[in-house]
DNA sequence: CCCTTTCCGTAACGGCCGTTACCGTAGCAG
DNA sequence: CTGCTACGGTAACGGCCGTTACGGAAAGGG
């Protein structure tokens, strides 16, 4: 039994490769060729981690829902109450200062990227339906007493509000620097803040 | 002089071509060959019209916020008061019934061409700077008494809802109906209407 | 009616892509 | 230490890309 590797460690070396190449370079600029210099392999070994550029592809977009959703569980077990963790894991999936800016810029690409591949946009679908529930769960407990309406209605804006503000801060860093998307934020929240005292 | 063209109408033609393409397979089916199928013609016809395939892009970026631009002075002008002016143009921007749907995948796909595309970066902004710059003379107008950070604020989270809207609506129309999002787009109007009274 | 000049379809080229086949090699069993 | 086997680096292939060169066709002037 000689020479055996350690499977699962390749595939997340490569997929964060990918990730990088992907928010360096763009969509056009992701070759398996520059993911397997990025990770400083061959792609002789890409294709034996992966059968296809597509594998990969769909792995990398499942490691940046496994990101954020970490993320989000974190900023929401760190909160105290209700509204507190609504505002952290809304804050959290904003901009935040410690250089996870290729984030929006790689979410951007797979969602361009899903919009031409059925797979691709399954996953996205899967991923904002997921977050979507979660602000929906947060929001439901901050304001008891709104109807199933006026929660969805809520809940879908705010995310859009965010997903919007990484999106044009991602192409556009100047005019939507950090604080103001928290303020942004912060406004849109103050709704939500008076219903639930 | 023999055998004259109307270069102008084949620039439009092929832009539309582009506009096309680009919204039915994405970005990665955006090629100079499918193009030509789309408009009817061969690559010679294309590459004699525009010098490059990135001048064909930029040009085709240009249609793009030309035909917003239009459609949101038709929507400006059409109103009587600021405030059914603002909500127009931001109604508008919204997805519409008369199958203005592809409008935003395409625009997606720019804003992901844009991120590794320094030319169109510059057209994004310009864009995108343009549109805030009419909100927030709308706003402005709608609310007198507010000062310059809380127009800024306004403007920038009400064009941020609306974009982030219209992508996570090109990506998934189930979970972002057209009525939703007019609601949501009302829901966010209300603070300014109240100001405006 | 023909000639000239512009136009554009045709076809080829070099390059880069994803993918594949092959073989040198590294590491464990005996 | 030696041989076997899975591993992965190398190089080539077919295909599609953007781009270019060329030649036939079409249209207005004489």
């Amino acid at each position: 039994m000689p020479k055996q590797r350690d499977v699962e460690a390749q595939r997340d070396l490569l997929s964060n490769a990918t990730w990088q190449v992907l928010a360096e370079h763009g969509l056009p600029g992701l070759t398996l060729r520059a993911v397997a210099e990025r990770a400083g392999c061959t792609t002789g070994l890409v294709m034996h981690a992966f059968p296809t550029k597509k594998a990969l592809l769909l792995h990398a977009r499942d490691l940046l829902y496994e990101r954020t959703a970490v993320r989000a569980d974190a900023a929401e077990a760190a909160s105290t109450d209700a509204f507190g963790a609504l505002a952290a894991v809304l804050g959290q999936a904003i901009d935040l200062p410690h250089g996870h800016h290729d984030e929006s810029r790689v979410w951007v690409g797979f969602l361009a990227a899903a919009l031409a591949d059925d797979d691709l946009a399954g996953r996205h679908r899967a991923a904002n339906r997921s977050f979507l529930a979660r602000v929906h769960r947060l929001v439901a407990a901050c304001c008891p007493k709104w109807t199933g309406e006026d929660l969805e209605r809520t809940t879908k804006s705010l995310v859009a509000l965010v997903e919007g503000l990484n999106v044009l801060a991602a192409a556009d860093p100047q005019t939507y620097p950090a604080d103001l998307q928290q303020a942004a934020l912060r406004a849109a929240l103050s709704v939500i803040s008076e219903c639930a005292r």
